[in-house]
DNA sequence: CAACGTAATTTTGAATTCATAATTATGTCA
DNA sequence: TGACATAATTATGAATTCAAAATTACGTTG
C-alpha cells in the first residue's frame, strides 16, 4: 500500500524489528531446521548487521518460542514436538474461537464478499490440487477473520502462536482425507460468517483447531516411529 | 525451594532474562508509570549492568506489550488506554475460560484442597478490608488453575496479558460493590472447580474477566473526564 | 521579548571489543 | 589403537565505543 511512495512517513523501522520479520519466514519455510542450531554468524553476514542486532532478534524470537536460548550454547531452532502441538492447538482454539465471534459483530458487508472471494480461491486451489497456494489462501482468511475482530491484541497473540505451528507444516503432512475435511469444515467457517453467527463460527473455529491438531499429532508420531536418518 | 544450596544446577540464566524478570515488578508496582520514558541509564546503574543486556530485555518487554519502543526516541512505558483494556480484556478471558476448563480435566485432590486454601485465605483478607494480601491471593488462585491446566504455553500467554493489565491495578480502583461482586464470582469459581465442573467454570471465568474489564474501564474513563495534574 | 536558527549536549542504535565458556584438535600413555 | 588429559580454537555474553539522531541551551534578529 505504502512502500517508497513515503518520504513524510520516515519512520524506519529499528534493525532488530527488522531482523524479526526478515527471520520469521526462515523458521516457516524450513530454512531453518527445528532442533538445529541458529547460526548466528552466517545470518548477521547474510543480512549485512553485526552480531548485537541479531542477538536481539532471537532473545524476541525465544519470547514467541520460535528459538530456545542455552545459556553459553547459543540460540537453537525449537524443536516441533507432540507435547508443543499438544499444547499450542487448544489455546489457538480458543484464540481463534473468540476472533470468530468477535469478527460476527464488526464485520462490514464488503469485508464478507472478500472472505467470500478468498474462500472461492481456495476451493480453486483444492481443485486444482495446489497445495502451496491453499495453505497461503488458508492463511489468508483466517487473517481476514482476525482483522474483522478488530482486536489487536488478539491478532498479535494469534499470529505468534500461528507460526509456530506453521513450522510444522512445510513437512507438508496433509493427506487426502484430511485434506477434504478441511475443506469441508471452511465450508461451515464461510456459511457461519455470512450468517454472522458468532457462537455457531467460534465452535467450528475451535473444532477446525483441534481436527488440525490431530492430524499434525498423527502425522508427528508416524514420523518419531521411523529411524531418523543422519 | 532452591537458592543458594545448588552448585550442582549451575544454570545462571543470563543477564537480560534475569533483567525481564527484575523489571516486570516495576511495572506492576507502579514504579514505571505508563506513558512515561523509560530511564535506561539509571536502570542500568540500579541493576548495575550494561546498556547492552537492559536493552535485550526492553526489546523482550516491548514484544509482551509492556513498552513501546519510538525509534531513536528510546522506551516508553505502554500508556494503560481504554482501547488497551477492551483489546485485552476479552482474550484473557478466552484464555482463562480454557485454564479453567483443561484444569478440571487434570487438577489432583490435593491441588483442590491448596485453591480451597487460598481461596479461604482471600475470603479473609476480604474481612479485613486487607486489598494487598487480597490481590496477592487472587493472583496465585489464577496461578494455580493456570498449572493445574498443565499448559505452559497457556501459562506463558496468559501471565504476559495478565502483567499489561496488573498494571491498571496499583492504581486500586476497586470499589466496595466491585469487590463485593468479585468475591461471588470466586465462590462460584471455587464451587465450580471443587465439582470439576469445567464448561461452567469456563463460563464463569470469562464473566469474572468481563467483569473486572468493565470495572477498570469505568474507572479509567472517571480518570481521564479528571484534568490530570502536572 | 518572542520567535527562530544554530551550536553544544545528551541519548540512542548498532558495531566493535574483550573476557569467559564451550568446543574441537592434539598429544600422551596404557 | 583407544581412552583420557591438555592445549588451541571458536563461539558466546556482555561491556565498551562510536556515529547519528534528538534534545536542550544559547544567541541572534525582527
Amino acid at each position: 500500500m505504502d512502500d517508497a511512495t513515503t518520504p513524510p512517513k520516515i519512520s524506519r523501522k529499528s534493525l532488530h524489528a527488522e531482523l524479526v520479520d526478515r527471520l520469521q519466514p526462515l523458521f516457516i519455510g524450513g530454512e531453518l531446521v527445528p532442533g538445529t542450531k541458529v547460526p548466528e554468524k552466517a545470518l548477521c553476514a547474510r543480512f549485512g548487521v553485526s552480531r548485537t542486532p541479531l542477538r536481539e532478534a532471537l532473545k524476541v524470537l525465544a519470547s514467541d518460542g520460535l528459538v530456545r536460548l542455552e545459556p553459553n550454547r547459543g540460540a537453537w531452532v525449537t524443536p516441533v514436538t507432540v507435547g508443543e502441538v499438544e499444547e499450542v492447538f487448544p489455546v489457538l482454539g480458543a484464540l481463534e474461537a473468540l476472533s470468530g465471534e468477535l469478527a460476527c459483530q464488526s464485520i462490514t458487508d464488503e469485508e464478507i464478499e472478500a472472505v467470500a472471494a478468498l474462500h472461492e480461491q481456495m476451493m480453486q486451489s483444492y481443485a486444482d490440487r495446489d497445495l502451496d497456494v491453499y495453505f497461503a489462501v488458508n492463511q489468508q482468511i483466517h487473517s481476514a477473520i482476525l482483522m474483522a475482530a478488530r482486536n489487536n491484541t488478539l491478532t498479535t497473540s494469534c499470529q505468534a502462536l500461528s507460526l509456530r505451528m506453521q513450522r510444522a507444516r512445510y513437512l507438508a503432512n496433509m493427506t487426502e482425507g484430511r485434506w477434504f475435511a478441511a475443506v469441508q469444515e471452511h465450508e461451515m467457517i464461510m456459511k457461519h460468517l455470512a450468517a454472522r453467527d458468532g457462537k455457531a463460527l467460534a465452535q467450528t473455529l475451535r473444532d477446525h483447531m483441534m481436527a488440525k491438531r490431530n492430524s499434525v499429532i498423527q502425522w508427528l508420531e508416524s514420523q518419531e516411529t521411523d529411524a531418523e536418518p543422519d
